[in-house]
DNA sequence: AGAGTAGGTTACCACGGGTAGGTTACTTCC
DNA sequence: GGAAGTAACCTACCCGTGGTAACCTACTCT
């Protein structure tokens, strides 16, 4: 029984580093996600963290390294959730669709560390970019690999990488266009982004008279 | 070993405002992209224009302001060339096409303040962030505005915005992506995005049997 | 020549990332 | 029980850097 005592020496309850972890990133997740990086300090993260700021560098070696492992978590995450949802489709197109709606999903229900990289505002570190920009690759990696086995070698195919590319950025740009438009479901944003891929504007400009 | 007045006093040349600006802004760009925005010191940029760190303070404000200013002209270029080159067109297809070239070679050729902004590693200020998103709610709106006249109420018509995100996304995407493939030209990035946008992948999901 | 001002400086502050080195709670093994 | 060992934890500090106060001086204009 050794509840909290009286002011003047307070019986410092020792936790376990597994336990402090959790609870250090869970604070930084929502300091860094209300403040941004930059405006956050290690001082108050500490603070409401209710331990000392050198604990976190024993921890987490720098706010750099802090900031990436709340992001590692959520990245990892995201990577699962996109490849096995895409991999249960049977054609490419199903893949796609799939792997897009996954995404969405993610990002909107647990994607708080994952926006906190990505929205306005809140990167600071060149490591954090480096996070982004490896998870980027993965995706695109993974369409990449994902529709190569069906394309022939047509103008897409020979250019599979960089189209990659563009639906990769496309997607994570409609995915903070979705934050300030929450009524677009993670289907209909898939649907856009299939909607583009499979010509929606070839409509558009055939329906255009040839005016000039 | 007395004070540093030792010396006979260089004689020290006083430059007009605008013309100590444009030189401030010169090394800044450069010590910013060299280094990143956060390893940046006012004091460093100071020193190599020749002039003492409170003048960065008067004419600039803060180091966040500073880096605004590097960004401002090449972001107003950026949309004025590529609305005008957009605005040739005489189709839906050619503005979109005019307008997408016309951005790469932005890019490529006079866009080191942009890519500070944009590659990796370079970010660090809300302010920052905020001047990226009005520059890419700018090319939003230009798409939208320039399509918008054409587009019939069809899937599309009705998804414009989100559609327009999707391609100022990918674009800015494969900008990136164009850096590390010099060999790739403007006008042959261009074509990829209207691959796509014109249906590049709907070949792909047609040629592929239907199962995997 | 002397006033007014734009251009310029030195010297300083405070905040925050990061660290050295010591202290205390808990476990282990006799 | 109690010494020994270790993991958790702290206080107190350093110092780089963004930012500022207060003062100075080259140049212009009448």
């Amino acid at each position: 029984m050794t509840t909290s005592r009286s002011a003047p020496t307070a019986p410092r309850r020792r936790v376990p580093r597994a336990e402090r972890e959790r609870q250090m990133l869970e604070v930084a997740e929502e300091v860094f996600s209300e403040r941004g990086y930059l405006a956050s300090s290690m001082d108050e993260i500490a603070e409401r963290v209710g331990v000392s700021k050198p604990m976190l560098y024993e921890y987490f070696g720098s706010k750099e390294g802090l900031l990436i492992a709340c992001t590692q978590q959520a990245r990892s995450e995201l990577l699962r959730v996109t490849t096995t949802t895409a991999l249960k489709g049977g054609t490419p197109e199903e893949m796609l669709r799939n792997g897009l709606t996954a995404y969405f999903e993610f990002i909107q229900t647990h994607g708080r560390a994952w926006l906190l990289l990505r929205t306005e505002g809140a990167f600071a570190s060149p490591s954090a970019a480096a996070e982004m920009e490896a998870s980027r690759a993965e995706h695109t990696n993974l369409i990449v690999a994902s529709l190569s086995r069906f394309a022939p070698s047509e103008s897409v195919g020979a250019n599979l990488e960089p189209v990659a590319e563009v639906i990769v950025g496309g997607t994570e740009r409609l995915a903070v266009w979705c934050q300030q438009h929450p009524e677009v479901s993670a289907e209909q944003a898939a649907d856009l982004v299939m909607l583009l891929a499979r010509g929606g504007l070839a409509e558009l400009f055939a329906a255009s008279p040839n005016r000039g």
